[in-house]
DNA sequence: CCCATAATTCATCGCATGTTGAATTATAGC
DNA sequence: GCTATAATTCAACATGCGATGAATTATGGG
């Protein structure tokens, strides 16, 4: 039984127990549905404490999804990669990486649908993590476009396969997704033109 | 002012008025930041009212997604379309139809991010207006697989330009994007089988 | 060995929420 | 025209939320 005052022992690994705590509840249940008193209760923590840490909510959500995953992780990846296989890669990477149970793309997902502040950073963790890198490495006129549609089509099936639980995604191997997927990802990294893309 | 007691007058528009009113703001802010009274002061009604009428926010949500999008109307979009076009067809058909600002896709996807029972809502009205009815249309032993990606790509675009706001997609019109997608739509309805493909 | 400071909990506040029950007024069938 | 019933609002509730301020205990530098 905690009481009160400062615990005895080692040093503070409490601050990053909460984010941690912060990240799997958010990535559970959205922004709103996930309350601070469950977020303390999963960290083992009074809810004051989260208070006197971050001050509040939104801030911590803000730091929950900070740092974890750093924006060169893709282009990293598709380093040294031959041309014809880079959608296969990027595929792969997204399912792999982006779709973990505390990922902090899919939590970023959840609360996006009913926060427009986490809309406005996943919309920039989006144009970091994929639009950016993707089109830097096209070099191509139309290479943003490109990368939105590709963008897109796997927000989609990280959406489809984990928050809607479609069963023929959901079922799926990661092994069978980037088969059926990886090839429509090429084409839309590689394809000629198709028409007169505007803005 | 209008006081208490029952209003003068017609009939009772005002069910219809206040699934209206739920639906716009369903959809505008997801299940759980969508109060009821905020819903009440859009159809002009008390609170109480809606309890009334619906007992509960739950059953107010299940009336109000019920009936607004016939799984028919797909079949019906497709039939008499020729076999190369169906593609396109379906990518317009579902960024016109299904993202209207009350339209209960976008809606249904918005709560399905932080609610379980209307992530299954969502499941289902995807199985019944999407999966279903092109899966029987293509009638191949991979179709729901097939049509289950189909499904996938266009939640995605969906969720990406109504929901995140990402700016390539936001801002590009109707044709344009079916002019970009389609064709992806279409090969994975027609193409011939990528690999084996399980399940 | 002190003492400033950091880490932590406790108690509580004000507020918004979903829900409930009673009161009031109009409609419609007899 | 009376009366049962439907439509509607008002008032209030218990609960859970995010936030705040004070209290308590350990750590670490002088």
């Amino acid at each position: 039984m905690t009481r009160t005052g400062r615990r005895p022992g080692d040093s503070s690994v409490t601050k990053a127990e909460i984010l941690d705590a912060a990240r799997l509840t958010f990535a559970e249940m959205g922004y709103e549905s996930a309350t601070l008193r469950r977020i303390a209760a999963t960290a083992g923590v009074d809810v004051a404490l989260i208070a006197h840490y971050f001050g509040n909510k939104e801030s911590l959500f803000v730091a929950a999804h900070d740092l974890p995953i750093n924006p060169s992780d893709i282009a990293g990846v598709l380093d040294g990669v031959s041309e014809g296989e880079v959608g296969e890669m990027i595929t792969r990477f997204s399912l792999a990486m982006l779709a973990a149970d505390d990922s902090p793309a899919i939590s970023l997902m959840r609360a996006a649908s009913t926060n427009s502040s986490a809309a406005a950073m996943l919309r920039e963790f989006i144009d970091r993590t994929l639009i950016d890198p993707i089109a830097e490495m096209l070099d191509v006129a139309d290479g943003r476009e490109r990368a939105a549609l590709v963008a897109s089509h796997l927000l989609g099936v990280l959406f489809a396969r984990h928050i809607v639980g479609v069963r023929e995604l959901a079922t799926a191997s990661i092994d069978e997704l980037v088969d059926a997927i990886g090839p429509t990802i090429q084409r839309y990294l590689t394809e000629p033109a198709w028409s007169a893309s505007a803005n």
